[in-house]
DNA sequence: CAAATAGATCGATGCCTGTCAATATAGACA
DNA sequence: TGTCTATATTGACAGGCATCGATCTATTTG
């Protein structure tokens, strides 16, 4: 999993190579499947309607954050499949989590959805 | 799956809300479970590492297409296997077939790709 | 027509994961 | 300290899916 030269950065995952080459003459070379693996995970972390659908929410929520219970709620899901998702996507950089006394708040890292998604094209 | 109304289209499924609102006052409403569901079904589809290694492979190919058979022995995978993800990938738009001959010629579907971009932000 | 080759389809298998109920943890408060 | 509430963790289960071998279809070629 772990790169063995230098760290892995999100940058050496994107689909299209640095020339953007399509065609070109000097083909660029195709992604390693190592890279590969490391881009799927991030986006598998997206592709499920669930975690969509938090990501949405949270949102659409007032100023952008959203505890698990809000959640919850609205999802109607069980409350450990949510924190599950949760965790899904925080692990991926997508959400923030704030301890805030019992309650976890959680925010949107818009900046790191951007990154995923320029990753595609 | 289907739309009841009137069929669903791509910009029907962005996460992001027509207005961007992000904490806006009149918060827009959250995605629907069909739309997530319809938005993670086209994630999926890139969202594994060997379909993603494809798509980079016909990138960087001559004329940026590629048949099943030199795909195949480039990734080191069974030839159902290939035809299998070649599939996925044609089904959720980001590859074309053409058939010549014998031989089943695939391509990028570069705006595609960058629709399902889009998608995410 | 027969043989060879390219690709698709089928069926089986094993792993991954979304989900839940039950339980654990931890903070707030009386 | 004990109770209540919010969240996380655990274990189990079921459905989904990536993969393969075997087989089928279709096209080319001898």
């Amino acid at each position: 999993m772990a790169a063995k030269t230098r760290p892995r950065v999100l940058a050496d995952l994107s689909l299209a190579t640095p020339t953007q080459a399509c065609c070109a003459p000097g083909a660029a070379e195709p992604m390693s499947r190592e890279n590969a693996e490391d881009l799927a995970l991030l986006l598998k972390a997206v592709a499920d309607p669930a975690r969509l659908q938090l990501i949405s929410l949270i949102r659409s929520s007032a100023n952008c954050e959203a505890c698990v219970c809000d959640l919850t709620e609205a999802m109607g899901l069980s409350q450990p499949t949510i924190s599950h998702h949760l965790r899904v996507l925080t692990s991926a950089g997508v959400l923030n989590r704030e301890q805030r006394g019992t309650w976890a708040w959680f925010t949107l890292n818009p900046k790191r959805l951007k990154e995923i998604s320029r990753l595609l094209i």
